[in-house]
DNA sequence: ATTTTGTTTGACCGACCGGTCAGGTTTTAT
DNA sequence: ATAAAACCTGACCGGTCGGTCAAACAAAAT
């Protein structure tokens, strides 16, 4: 006989602790599929595809992951926490206008260092976010009315100048994730010879300096 | 026998004119296309999907269209002109401020009003602008190229603070479209009982004004 | 009235889609 | 060494994809 009810510590489900070939190929799935998902949406990608970008056999994707669905939906879940963290790191103790322009900076680098992971999300969000709004009305929305309402208290406090909270962060997701989503875009315009997100560091230091200013 | 050499004046090419048919069916197949498009991009979106929304049989569209390619060409051609003409309305010879807040209320605007075709816009630039890199390079860098200079003129005389041009277009064009294209986020995090585009007009009024005041 | 032209569709095609499965190969535990 | 477990694949399946076509139908011109 064999001892076969192996309890995972964390979460008390039954699962095998993973092989070194299950951490290997489970990533590069998950490359894979942040690579096609991101470029094609969820419905234009192709198990096919996938399969190819992370070198395996569509047969051997099945193996690990049970459907497209998964992969797609294991994609985002572990992306969402990433993509809080910036915004759950803004200190209600801190220097106001610090935490919004830190707030600021570290959304830009995350567009510059990880736009294959915006793409993923605008093109959920785009496509009416079907396998994301319940995370969009739970978790991020609970963040934003907690964060809003820090900002707000800033303002109230005549710290910070008036501004509306909810629109101000609106405003630099917007225009930090326009870098990575219309890449293709800002770099046709501005021509060979530019650092996009070089410039965009630069005026949007300027664009919430001023717009902070008391 | 038939008079049958039908030069259209206009173009050169021998086209017949429309019959009522052609054009109601034309317009109900674009409108149709946006609308499936700009929900599920160009690969996701189906024929089938097309001609239910369009109240017509697959075979029916093809007669009016040679390919689905076809559609989103006519589609994404026909827009560029609307898409870029606010930036086009942009006087040189008026108040620098008094323009660009005009043509940023002019976007946001367009955004409430042509959703659909905005979230069309940034499905194919998300996607690498396969269909339409052409026009970005072209026609859109040529406008953007000409408005940035007269922006850049204004600021070196001093008429207006200063900012890079191109990426003060960016900021324009990643804040009102931001509401178009990330709708249901914005809506799901402000909660029921909002205006998303009145409150982002108030909103985008104080940053632009505050952005360039002197 | 009839012929010509324009419009519509059911049936169908090969290609590709997500997914399955039996069986072979490699790794690991004993 | 060998048995068990984990890993991998070629062949295949039913359904859907974009697109075709012959034939039926409707509108307009004569």
């Amino acid at each position: 006989m064999q001892e076969n009810d192996i309890k995972n510590a964390e979460n008390g489900t039954d699962e095998r602790p993973l092989t070194r070939i299950q951490k290997r190929n489970r990533e590069a799935i998950l490359d894979a599929a942040l690579e096609v998902f991101s470029a094609q949406g969820f419905r234009g990608a192709t198990l096919d595809q996938i399969a190819a970008q992370a070198g395996l056999s569509k047969p051997n994707l099945l193996y690990y992951f049970p459907s497209k669905e998964a992969i797609h939906t294991a994609l985002l879940s572990g992306l969402m926490d990433i993509w809080l963290a910036p915004l759950h790191a803004m200190n209600p103790d801190g220097d106001p206008r610090d935490e919004i322009m830190t707030y600021m900076r570290r959304k830009l680098e995350m567009s510059r260092e990880m736009p294959r992971e915006s793409r993923l999300f605008a093109n959920e969000i785009l496509q009416g976010a079907p396998r994301m709004i319940e995370g969009i009305e739970g978790d991020l929305k609970t963040l934003v009315d907690t964060k809003a309402a820090v900002i707000q208290h800033w303002v109230d406090a005549g710290r910070l100048a008036p501004v509306d909270p909810y629109h101000l962060i609106f405003s630099i997701w917007a225009l930090t994730q326009h870098y990575a989503d219309f890449d293709v875009q800002v770099r046709a315009v501005l021509g060979p010879g530019h650092d996009p997100f070089a410039e965009a560091g630069n005026f949007l230091e300027m664009l919430f300096g001023r717009l902070l200013a008391p």
